[in-house]
RNA sequence: GGUCCCAUCGUCUAACCGGUCUAGGACACCACCCUUUCAAGGUGGAAAUCGGGGUUCGAGUCCCCGUGGGAUCACCA
């Protein structure tokens, strides 16, 4: 048993886009497959046949593409998943719609050897039960005590059920949960649980309404089936882990049932409760890895879309709800799989700090050479018309980086690197531009005009001396100078400027100022 | 409400099996330095063990009780 390969799933149901909290999900089971050589495989759990959206299959592998993780199995090279068995996918199909088939007999084998029961009661009658009970200030519960005096395949002779079951659909299959047994339970982070099946109900394993397994039913067997080691799932699912035992234990699967690993949840930045698309529209940030637009037209912010790079996005996730132990922040996909490990995940719900994920952008924005950041930030020069050399996009890129967080805050921060100021601040001009100030600035435009040698060292120092042996005020001038030639009062250094917009631009740029001023 | 999970700076977190803990780091914040401006960078600062009992020579660390937060109680996953 313990030489059985790692193989661990993310079985998501493809009900809407995939939450970043479902993404972080998918990513610890990634690095801990990798690290184990294991095998990482996606299942589509799609077995509630009302809730199923059309794209979210798509958009769930987008978005772990996006983030470079590659499923070993569920997934073709198109981005397409198995449905035929194969070498590569051999428990294909991948999508549990495709696999009713499989999940009849396993109901109907609990229900042979006791472990479940078919019951008759309708969805109407339960309610109404629910309610005469909630009136008296209790809860109906379809357990071991209330079971006895329910219809169902326990209570009714046997010609009449099995009458039922063949000539009716309204029935269902439930887990027939032993009353008062003790369930011992170990989790990979939180440890021992224990819990009394008194306190549970015998679940549906089977629906009538589209006769198809509950997520319980098909999620064990398909884990059993597909060699599952170790399931790493959200918090959320830590209430029915017993019924999940008990699952194992009624099909006789103990001996290669998976270690289970329930991660805390991501809760809202501020407030309480857990992270949903609500926070991220109110406090301005993505919840989704990826652009969506539901079939209703809706439209949700991505961090792909919102200009975050994937290894950011990816260190991000990876450090909310885990640390390595060491001071060590940045790490990147590869580095990951080498340091992740589940004993050092917390157990705490993690509140997301969207400051914080800003911060990781610009560290990934600020490894990255001019030349990268040139070929990204390109496609919008060009989609705004303007026609600049790559070298000098990737000089503009590697002087202004450090101060973007985005990719997108590139243009507002470097416009006038490729086109002369429009307008000039006025309480600029107010501050800087005094009487005295034109004829320095002008001066100083001959001086950079004749400078022999030009050079970026020459001109930098050669401006600094100009001002210095005249004796002229130094913020006054050099902010005047600036303000000529970006129409602001920030960025950097103006030899800088002055170096990449080149001398006759330069000199075109005073000339306009002291005419406009 | 029942059941289960959780609890260190505002936030993410560190502190291996209880002992240099003056409780560390990062984001954000503040100050200073660098500097022609704005960033970046550097230095420093403010900032936390939820409360109460126990166990122990010693508790953030173990136990109990409170309190708070979360999840879950569907023919949804």
């Amino acid at each position: 048993m313990s030489e059985r390969k790692t193989r661990v799933r993310f079985a998501p149901s493809p009900t809407g886009p995939l939450h970043m909290g479902g993404v972080r999900t998918a990513l610890y089971n990634y690095l801990f497959a990798k690290q184990r050589g294991g095998d990482f495989i996606l299942r589509i759990e799609d077995t509630d046949s009302q809730r199923f959206v059309p794209g979210a299959e798509q958009y769930i592998i987008e978005s772990l593409r996006w983030c470079g993780i590659f499923p070993d199995e569920g997934v073709n090279e198109d981005g397409t998943i198995p449905e035929v068995p194969s070498e590569k996918h051999p428990h294909a199909p991948y999508r549990q719609s495709q696999r009713r088939s499989i999940y009849r007999k396993y109901a109907e084998q609990l229900v042979e050897n006791g472990y479940a029961y078919y019951a008759f009661d309708t969805a109407e009658e339960l309610a109404e039960l629910r309610k005469e009970k909630e009136a008296a200030k209790e809860t109906f519960t379809y357990n071991w005590e209330t079971r006895g005096q329910l219809r169902n395949s326990l209570t009714l002779p046997e010609e009449e059920w099995k009458k039922k079951i063949e000539t009716e659909t309204g029935w269902t299959i439930r887990f027939k949960m032993p009353e008062n047994r003790i369930v011992k339970m170990d989790d990979l982070i939180r440890g021992h649980i224990e819990v009394n099946t008194n306190t549970l109900d015998d679940k549906v394993l089977w629906k009538s309404a589209d006769q198809l397994p509950t997520y319980h039913l098909a999620n064990i067997v398909d884990d059993h089936l597909m060699e599952i080691t170790e399931v790493i799932r959200g918090e959320e699912w830590l209430p029915s882990l017993p019924l999940h035992y008990m699952l194992y234990e009624a099909f006789g699967w103990q001996e290669t049932q998976p270690r289970f690993a329930h991660l805390s949840l991501l809760l809202k930045p501020d407030g309480k409760g857990k992270l949903s698309k609500r926070d991220g529209d109110r406090l301005g940030f993505p919840v989704f890895p990826l652009k969506w637009v539901s079939p209703e037209g809706e439209i949700s912010r991505g961090y792909r879309e919102d200009g975050y790079l994937p290894e950011a996005f990816v260190n991000i996730l990876a450090l909310l709800g885990w640390n390595p132990g060491t001071e060590q922040e940045i790490f990147r996909l590869e580095e990951l799989v080498d340091v992740f490990s589940l004993d050092r995940v917390v157990k705490s719900g993690a509140k997301f700090n969207p400051e914080k994920a800003k911060w990781f952008n610009a560290e990934y924005l600020r490894m990255m050479s001019g030349e990268a950041l040139a070929a990204e930030f390109g496609k919008e020069l060009a989609e705004r018309g303007i026609d600049a050399e790559p070298e000098y996009v990737a000089k503009v890129c590697e002087l202004m980086k450090n101060r973007a967080h985005f990719i997108t805050d590139f243009w507002g921060l470097t416009h006038y690197f490729f086109q002369a100021p429009a307008e000039y601040d006025q309480t600029v001009v107010a501050k800087f531009w005094k009487d005295e100030v034109p004829q320095m600035v002008a001066q100083a435009k001959d001086y950079v005009m004749s400078l022999e040698p030009y050079t970026k060292e020459s001109l930098e120092e050669g401006l600094h001396s100009l001002i210095v042996n005249n004796g002229w005020p130094m913020g006054k001038v050099m902010n005047s100078l600036r303000l000529s030639l970006v129409g602001i009062n920030n960025g950097p250094g103006v030899a800088d400027i002055i170096w990449l917009i080149g001398r006759d631009e330069f000199a075109a740029r005073i000339d306009r100022a002291l005419a406009t001023l």
